[in-house]
DNA sequence: CGCGATTGAGTTGTGCACAACTTAATCGCG
DNA sequence: CGCGATTAAGTTGTGCACAACTCAATCGCG
């Protein structure tokens, strides 16, 4: 029963697309990555590193799982990365008080002040894509529709369609 | 004398656009992985393996360097990546005989075959994005043209912009 | 209250990305 | 021809992503 939809035609269209967008979207965020690298060598950050501490500009103090949660990374990613962050001076974990398996990651006096020297960055990074900001806005939407359509799809319901 | 950069205001709207910006292609680019993740699972490759077999499903057989050229991967990236396809008997290796610097990547059998059960995979994905075939060939150029943007910025300038 | 279920963080192991390096083969210029 | 420069592949080391797991703290229901 499935015969004919391997047999389809159009699914040879669809491989040769899909070498060209699955490469796409890969091939853009290592450029963006690699662009971000130079930007942020000097900075000591790598650039999820940098994810990191932009949540942090912005909330000021987090448990991990709120990093987590806004980032969509796991203690399994964050827990290394933040450690780093620590060991470079930039963040200080300290266990909750009112709940103690939560750690709450804060700012030191160096991570806030490195706010000051992170502003040049994301106006240069603007600049290198050849973009306007009413583009950027237009593909940060874009994206992040994809995204949400994406995380909601059930992983056994394209693992099965595709057994 | 970049005491007037710094101190823009807008620099302050940039820092949070890029919050936004280089955070969503991250999150699609992992959304996409994920996806691709559970619809690879049954043939046994991940996606950066997906990517290969596509291009070799394309070409048949390649120096190692026309993979890296076509997937802007380097051998640090695919000798490893290789050598586990070689591993699952999907492709084989060997040293060209013009040129001994050379290795030349070929299908075998199994790794020809297991074209068949990729083909389901593309229509699969794209159905998850919710996206018509338009929509993410339109995707699929933007990004395009993002990356070569990109991938001709000279890192140094980024970094000198932002120390 | 007491105990099983859940939760938050961390650890371990695998694979990818990339920089920096090594090694061996080829190229090309004098 | 000979030798330094270049090139192809591979190796090493660091960091991220994620699955699967541990462990301790908290929750919540009987």
């Amino acid at each position: 029963m499935r015969v004919s939809r391997t047999l389809d035609p159009m699914d040879e269209d669809f491989l040769r697309l899909d070498n060209q967008i699955c490469f796409s979207l890969h091939a853009a965020t290592r450029a963006f990555n690699g662009v971000y690298r130079g930007a942020l060598k000097e900075l000591g950050l790598t650039y999820p590193q940098y994810l990191v501490m932009l949540v942090l500009w912005e909330h000021g103090e987090l448990p991990v799982k709120g990093i987590g949660e806004r980032l969509r990374l796991d203690s399994g990613t964050l827990s290394p990365l933040l450690k780093r962050l620590e060991a470079a001076g930039y963040v200080e974990r300290r266990r909750s008080a009112e709940d103690e398996r939560s750690v709450t990651v804060r700012l030191t006096a160096d991570g806030t002040a490195l706010r000051e020297k992170a502003l040049g960055v994301p106006r240069r990074i603007a600049a290198a894509t050849g973009l306007d900001l009413a583009e950027l806005g237009e593909l940060r939407e874009r994206l992040h529709v994809l995204a949400a359509r994406l995380d909601g799809v059930d992983p056994d319901d394209v693992a099965a369609a595709c057994g």
